[in-house]
DNA sequence: CAACTGGTGGCAACATGCTGCCAACCGCTG
DNA sequence: CAGCGGTTGGCAGCATGTTGCCACCAGTTG
């Protein structure tokens, strides 16, 4: 258990350096952005490197930009619309699990022991498996995309659904219908864990 | 104009050095942590410091714990019921501005120009005025503080108002009291308003 | 004890949000 | 043109959230 990136990397870094196989899971872009220390060479990246995001980051056309020059480099991407907890696997050396917290203030729990490792490979390929490729959920959202930022932004200011479909110019029941949708991208059961989600993605 | 914290007090940071007086207004406990460069010994110190906060900061008992202190420690703190835009002002001389984005990726407006900086400080005054002291909100939100955690958890979860207070073991009717008054407090006009604000300030 | 106070919970009325249904309107294709 | 698939917007009905009103209870005070 270690607190905040900077110790994980002091602490963990060297288990990243010769990892064959990196599959990482997050709910944005923030969470492992570094999934290499600094100044390791080409030749010793991972021969295979998958990435499992959350919906919502196809919210933004930033975000869904970078996705797609990640995975231009020919790392996987997937989608998965389930809730997943940010982890990231080393081949079957060691799992690394996000805890509490967020930003710098957060802990880490990095795991050698390899039945845990199994067993959290294990739920990593079944939550693979069930998953969608970047590109089809990246056609999919497309549209989406261009409208959210400005719904986001509209009842991120308090708007009544009624003024704020007046000012997209859409009627009352689009307007519910692409909120819906970017609900649903979301992956919330609510407009206030929709708020929640819409921050921590960095929309707004 | 700068981007980032970091280019901020690297291009205005000798401004912060022999203020006499500094006001700053913010939303949460991140934004101008550190008012002073490092390693400026105290006597030059600004000799009068004022903070304006949002009520959303007493929500959480580590930050109502951090601003008492300062407070002790000389500093007139207040709570504003309005919207204010994330503002220092160092004597009649600089007022900076904070602007879109968060966290490392945000832009500031450094302004010198003698007029806006009358006007910003006219206003910050007026602003000033309205609000109430730390103690007294403080005081006012004290049993409020111990439940909001819990019931932003709960929101932040997804959960309908049926089972959140069933959770918490209160009714129907006072539970949706209690979220009015977080919601009043994070000053939320809507539930996925004050799912960002929430997030904001780092509740959650 | 009586009066007052502040918080609670039930009820009701209303506002807002959610979604299925359908008719209307594209743009496309045969 | 006719038919098709997809999107829109209106409507209705339901679910959820918001608020005032009031009765009740517990603790306090006179």
């Amino acid at each position: 258990m270690v607190h905040g990136a900077e110790e994980l990397f002091a602490r963990a870094g060297h288990l990243f350096v010769g990892t064959t196989e990196l599959a990482c899971a997050a709910n944005d872009l923030y969470t492992w952005v570094a999934t290499q220390p600094r100044h390791v060479p080409p030749e010793l990246h991972p021969r295979s490197m998958r990435k499992l995001y959350r919906p919502g980051v196809l919210l933004q056309p930033s975000s869904t930009q970078h996705l797609r020059t990640v995975a231009a480099r020919g790392t996987a991407v997937r989608i998965s619309q389930d809730d997943i907890n940010e982890t990231i696997i080393l081949d079957d050396r060691a799992v690394i699990l996000a805890g509490a917290g967020h930003g710098a203030d957060r802990n880490y729990s990095v795991i050698t022991q390899p039945d845990t490792i199994a067993g959290v490979r294990s739920l990593f390929e079944a939550a693979w498996r069930a998953s969608t490729e970047l590109a089809v959920c990246d056609a999919q959202l497309a549209e989406l995309r261009t409208l959210a930022p400005r719904i986001l932004e509209l009842l991120g200011a308090g708007h009544k659904d009624e003024t704020a479909a007046r000012n997209l110019g859409l009627s009352l029941r689009t307007y519910r219908r692409r909120v819906a949708d970017v609900m649903r991208a979301l992956g919330a059961t609510s407009r206030f864990q929709a708020g929640v989600r819409a921050r921590e993605l960095g929309v707004l």
